[in-house]
DNA sequence: CTGGCTGCAAATCTTTTGCATCCTG
DNA sequence: CAGGATGCAAAAGATTTGCAGCCAG
């Protein structure tokens, strides 16, 4: 929790619950499982406050915006910067940590500014493995 | 267009225009971006037969679908496997050719059987490096 | 106090689906 | 000719927005 602190964010009990929900939670969760989660200590919880605050957290880098599921967002509240595996059956995501260097010759650039980078493992958990 | 043949496909004049649209394009188009562009011959053209066309050539892996972009699915008609580098300002996507050793360390895969990867490199195109 | 936040509902956007008709193989 | 494909419209999800009332700083 001290992370969130002091980035600028008034904090509501809803912002709170959320926050706590979010801090060391592993499981990359979207919107939707954010919002069942804390529905549950807060029934009056509405889908416009989860997105406002985690829009909100985004822009404040409190939070990282996965793009893996072509379904809908999921959310990452680990900002440290690392990569992810991902099972292609269950969607379940791993966190990678460890950095990678990954050189992008200048000739391959066509101008462009590089920022960083973001690795997308792809596997089956062991769950899924049997399933097949 | 020789790669589209005989993957089982039911060529049909709705098909041949996204199939022709496809070929060798670099755009990373949306189904949107499909949509209008075949859609200016084809005016009856439905989205529906733009989203069956797309899931029945990537279900025979005659195209990617990319989950870059947060707000739709683009789709990459190279099919061989290639990296990309996308532009956080107006999310022009780059192919990226290369193979990257990414070596992943049993302990850090949690059982989980390594199939592939992709890396997706971020930056600033030229255009967009003006702008700030 | 006051500006930002909440919650509800309606709106928007992308993608999917049902179904009658059509046409490729 | 049969089964798959098309096109229309309606449905389904995910996300965003308008707005009146509320509350943390």
């Amino acid at each position: 929790m001290e992370k969130y602190k002091d980035i600028g964010l008034k904090l509501t009990p809803q912002r709170l619950a959320i926050l706590d929900y979010l801090d060391g939670n592993k499981e990359h969760p979207s919107a939707e499982d954010i919002y069942k989660a804390v529905s549950k200590r807060f029934p009056t919880m509405s889908f416009a406050t989860v997105y406002n605050t985690l829009e909100t957290l985004r822009q404040k880098g409190g939070v990282l915006e996965l793009t893996i599921d072509p379904a809908k967002k999921r959310f990452d509240p680990n900002t440290e910067p690392h990569h992810h595996l991902i099972c292609v059956g269950c969607k379940k995501i791993l966190d990678i940590h460890g950095s990678y260097r990954l050189p992008l010759p200048d000739e391959k650039r066509e101008g462009f500014e590089l920022i960083g980078n973001h690795i997308e493992f792809y596997g089956l958990c062991p769950k899924c493995k049997k399933g097949r």
